[in-house]
DNA sequence: GGGTTAGTTCGACGTCCGTCGATGCAGGAG
DNA sequence: CTCCTGCATCGACGGACGTCGAACTAACCC
């Protein structure tokens, strides 16, 4: 672990801790901090996260992503969980705004969805 | 929602119907879809994305990486949840090693971890 | 028609997560 | 020393999530 133990005794300088007597949230540092996301975009960006925040479903956008053309679900389904948790994830990624899909005869084919990530870009 | 409707009539054409009476998986497209992220590489992406995933906790990164300097906590506590939640995510941003603290006199200041979203932008 | 295959949907289970109030703890002020 | 402030931790609650087997649907073939 190299999270700083807060119960630690702590540093001792200098001329930082000239700044502890006076207040720590200023009124005006709005220049500093004030950027941030807002309520909505966080949200957003959040929600692309999320679907992202499963390594299954990392696997299968990345797959998804990567390949060259649409993909068959048959070809990204060895990823270690039974198939109808794959479709469960795949559900999850259309909802996110992430995939499509389309039925081919027999077959359901994949592909990614431009831009889909720009709100997250912009967070990271 | 413009998702497809798996239960719909579908699509009428053509050539690509005629791959119908084949094979979907073919055991040498792996050039197109093996690439993908490695079980190990999604873990970690997906812990970073995991992290971000929560509006409050992407509004409280955003604000600490956004920020030219090392950031107070009630500088950014704004976010709408209760002082403790706060902090809660807080822990989770540094948990995932997306954030570090120290305490300075009374109180704690928070700044990025350089480099931390690599692995996200591979994924992404 | 019946049978088979590909894939989604349903229902249930256990676990994880976000939130809060209450509590604890460190540091500064008197 | 005692009070007060800033922040982390604890314990509990409700809701969301990942997973599975079973059931269902669409398309193809005989």
């Amino acid at each position: 672990m190299s999270r700083v133990n807060l119960t630690a005794p702590l540093v001792e300088e200098s001329d930082t801790s000239r700044a502890t007597t006076s207040l720590c949230c200023e009124p005006d540092e709005a220049a500093e901090t004030a950027a941030g996301l807002s309520a909505e975009q966080a949200t957003n960006a959040a929600g692309i996260f999320k679907a992202l925040s499963d390594p299954v479903r990392l696997r299968l956008y990345s797959r998804i992503a990567g390949a060259s053309e649409a993909v068959c679900v048959c070809d990204i389904d060895d990823v270690g969980v039974s198939q109808p948790t794959v479709s469960h994830h795949l559900r999850k990624l259309r909802e996110a705004g992430l995939i499509d899909c389309e039925r081919r005869g027999t077959w359901v084919y994949y592909w990614p969805v431009a831009n889909a990530t720009r709100a997250a870009h912009l967070a990271l």
